[in-house]
DNA sequence: CTATATGCAAAAGTTTTGCTAGATT
DNA sequence: AATCTAGCAAAACTTTTGCATATAG
């Protein structure tokens, strides 16, 4: 089953309608599998039905999110924009260069491991984990000035 | 030396001057020691001072945080507000239950290896990390309805 | 004195909401 | 036909900025 056909399913099953604009959305979000925001998603999407509005791209992933067909998070400390990708259940955290602003993703068994650390401290189930890293790049971290 | 007088010193190396509506913010921010967010403090510091300004607020703890006297981070994945404390150079990360929205503060070993293994694998210098974790508390994870 | 800070008002930037018309099932 | 969704415009919300005035050192 292909991941529109699991959508479709999911929207359906929770009583929403596929429109035309979500069938755009979702085959968007397919492409961007690193996560995209809202408001490049609403720029790619105007490409192909400029009548499409930004509010129904944040309804849409909204809608989405919630029958858990995508998921969200943040890629910075800042409070820039909010990453949106098709739900994998993988989690994967990012690092932002101060300087360059460039952000890279990454994966670590040691955040299984704190979640259960955390899940026993706090007697408490764990179902989201958003970790944000900054710092200096391995480029950026060579020059001369600081 | 206190926490104001290492202020006072601070403001004044970098060139800054000490106003009386920073030294309430300062005041406030020793007293909240789990954090505050701009908004809070700026109610409290109006309860003393009513012409603070909430701009002033937000440009106060910019300067705090430039010289280090205090930290910024956000405590929920949905960075809802930031959450600024003095900085006591101990890392804390957060954990909000999705039902009742409490937010416990926890601290973990592997945090520290986290960010070396971060460090190593992006041959990166990493300088701050943000942990916000989410799910049920243990009062609302034992509850019915999910 | 002079650079730095403040207050006010207004802007910026992202995300949400109200409402009516339109599309889906 | 009934209900869900889209578009538009405007609001909400946190944070930032411009500018004239006041204040610290």
């Amino acid at each position: 089953m292909t991941f529109r056909d699991a959508a479709r399913d999911a929207i359906h099953a929770s009583g929403g309608r596929l429109t035309s604009q979500r069938e755009l959305l979702l085959d968007l979000l397919a492409e961007h599998d690193a996560g995209i925001d809202a408001e490049r998603l609403h720029q790619l999407a105007s490409a192909q039905d400029p009548t499409i509005s930004l509010p129904t791209v944040y309804r849409t992933l909204h809608t989405l999110e919630a029958v858990r067909l995508i998921v969200s998070n943040y890629t910075s400390s800042d409070h820039d924009r909010k990453q949106y990708r098709v739900n994998d259940d993988q989690d994967r955290f990012h690092f932002t260069c101060r300087r360059c602003g460039r952000v890279t993703m990454f994966r670590s068994a040691l955040v299984a491991q704190l979640k259960q650390e955390l899940a026993a401290q706090l007697d408490a189930q764990v179902l989201t984990v958003c970790i944000c890293a900054g710092g200096l790049c391995s480029t950026c971290g060579q020059e001369d000035t600081p």
